[in-house]
DNA sequence: CCTGGCTACCCAATCGATTGGGCAACTCGA
DNA sequence: TCGAGTTGCCCAATCGATTGGGTAGCCAGG
């Protein structure tokens, strides 16, 4: 009894209705429609028989047809720098979970933040006629998100925000703030910022959020302590490097806006002899999973990932509602561990 | 010049060839169709002058027609256990390179090993009418597979095997069986291996490879000695802890058939003092790019995972396309690193 | 002049679901 | 008893691309 859908034969509308000497329109009407039109449709015994014959059948509607013929695919496109960046993993599973409970399916590409890849993805995507689009590469200043505006496609961003679009994201700002005030408050008075990559959001929040908290609090940040990377380990090895030869004194905290930073940071420390936690204090953002876990646990501002994405989905279906959607923020909350637990001598 | 797909009017066949003068169905198979097809459906100078229309005017095909007609989507599904692990993430990524180059597009779902899931996400993969599956979260002795087969389901198997299956994995057996050598070499005689969940082959290949190689060796492993675990860092930590309590002597090296569980290992060996790559060597497996860069870097195993990703698209292209296919095991190579550098006293 | 074979196209059915418009048959109120 | 309304369903066009089967016009050979 379980044809379904491969394979062999499917099981099509017709051939419902025609086992049950009725019009495909009919069980159409009765399978996917409110049940408002169903109860027009059809008297509610007849409903009951094509609802038991479709199980029976293991009918599944083919999402082809129907898309053709209504425009929609009830498909999302979803565009991530890397999915093999644990941050926007999670963030697609958060995507992945929301958008099957709304019925959607995902595709994900990877853009690896190059202009080009984004452009050639993002095409991709449209001619595959995805309903909607969540990108999570946004640059800040591209060009294409005003193109993609003006061409009317429905999408919005994720992770990293581009002011004057809708956006699920961190509050970054925040995150930045919770830094400084936790740094400060243990008494560290010269610290270094790992600020990630310009283009996006989330380095650029996060750093301006703690830089202009740090100053709130009266303290200073010289021009050479804001070193902007990559956002993988290799990328804060070479900031933290550039760190430790230009920097002097040298700082007694550093801030990575992310936690791969952070830890190629921790890395560049340890060959310098330099003890994570005692002599220097290291934060990283995200609390990825492997934080809490290293051998020297990583302080680091827990976001929302999954949230982050869920509200990504439900945001792009107001989008498609025809609904007009402010950007959102969700809270980070501060973790802190070892690897900033004591401060520097007062 | 730029309308394209979405938001604003889509361009069609029927609009090129009215424009154009001529039927759509000639458009159709000089577009579309292999040259000599359409060298036989219009002339030279017709065709340059639909392909050229066909670019300024930005058409692109609709593949819910075009699939609605052909019974093809050029759709794969690929299901993992959770893309949020690098090891499938990075697959993944090879994945969405060879079958962009062929000229499909894919759908991933996370399974997240549970067997419901399997089966629901598989279903859901068929439902959008995909053309065939990857499979990256195949369990031993799965009933699902064989039903699979059975329907006609065209799929392959990738990262973990399952017998009478084609599957493009790493060799895992081998891989095991370089950790054994690497070990013993080094003067290792009391070892201990975490090793993983119990139903993927990756987990008893890895660790029948070593076990076996090291009896071969003539080494002995009591039965304690083997733990399976989660492959994450908290199912390492789990199993350190659990090796910590129940083998003594304590062993001189741990084998981890993944690098998570090696670093959540890593993490439990520290928190009793115990120092790795001194007193207790350490070897992962995958050589996922944080290995390199932590504090102590990790010994590990590397795998081809993208090229394991790409294999997959080959394989499951040749399975639709009708062929018999072979499993197919990639190479692994160990790479040595600090975490087990240095010997046990001989 | 007739036949046969090209060349360069056209025609129309088809895939499966959706949907605006019908329209019988029956009910009910006046 | 008539008209209006409701119930329960059918009809047929449609979405856009594909594809098997034509066919008109032309040329060459016999």
């Amino acid at each position: 009894m379980e044809e379904s859908t491969a394979g062999g034969r499917t099981v099509t509308l017709k051939d419902l209705a025609n086992e049950l000497g009725i019009h495909p329109s009919t069980v159409s009407r009765i399978l996917h429609s409110g049940s408002e039109v169903a109860r027009g449709a059809a008297s509610v015994a007849t409903a009951e028989r094509v609802r038991e014959l479709a199980r029976k059948r293991g009918y599944s509607p083919d999402p082809q047809a129907a898309g053709l013929r209504t425009r929609r695919t009830r498909l999302m496109g979803v565009i991530v720098p890397r999915l093999s960046d644990l941050v926007l993993a999670i963030m697609y599973e958060g995507i992945d979970e929301a958008a099957a409970q709304l019925g959607y399916s995902t595709f994900v590409m990877n853009s690896r933040d190059d202009p080009e890849e984004q452009r050639r993805k993002t095409e991709s995507m449209l001619a595959r006629r995805v309903d909607g689009l969540i990108i999570g590469d946004a640059h800040l200043g591209s060009g294409l998100l005003r193109e993609l505006s003006a061409r009317k496609v429905p999408f919005v961003l994720m992770n990293r925000r581009v002011p004057g679009f809708p956006s699920a994201t961190c509050d970054d700002v925040l995150g930045g703030e919770l830094v400084a005030d936790h740094l400060w408050s243990k008494g560290h008075r010269n610290v270094a910022v790992i600020a990630g990559e310009p283009y996006a959001s989330t380095a650029v929040d996060r750093t301006a959020g703690f830089v202009d908290r740090w100053r709130a609090l009266g303290g200073t940040i010289p021009r050479n302590a804001v070193v902007w990377s990559r956002f993988d380990t290799a990328g804060g090895r070479e900031a933290a490097e550039a760190i430790l030869a230009h920097c002097s004194p040298r700082p007694t905290a550093l801030f990575a806006v992310n936690d791969f930073a952070a830890i190629g940071a921790m890395g560049a420390l340890r060959s310098h002899g330099i003890s994570v936690g005692h002599d220097v204090a290291v934060v990283g953002f995200n609390d990825t999973s492997l934080a809490a876990e290293l051998p020297i646990p990583l302080s680091s501002v827990r976001s929302p990932m999954l949230d982050i994405g869920r509200t990504a989905v439900q945001l792009l279906k107001r989008v498609l509602d025809g609904e007009h959607v402010d950007p959102v923020r969700l809270e980070p909350s501060l973790c802190v561990r070892e690897s900033s637990a004591c401060g520097n001598a007062v």
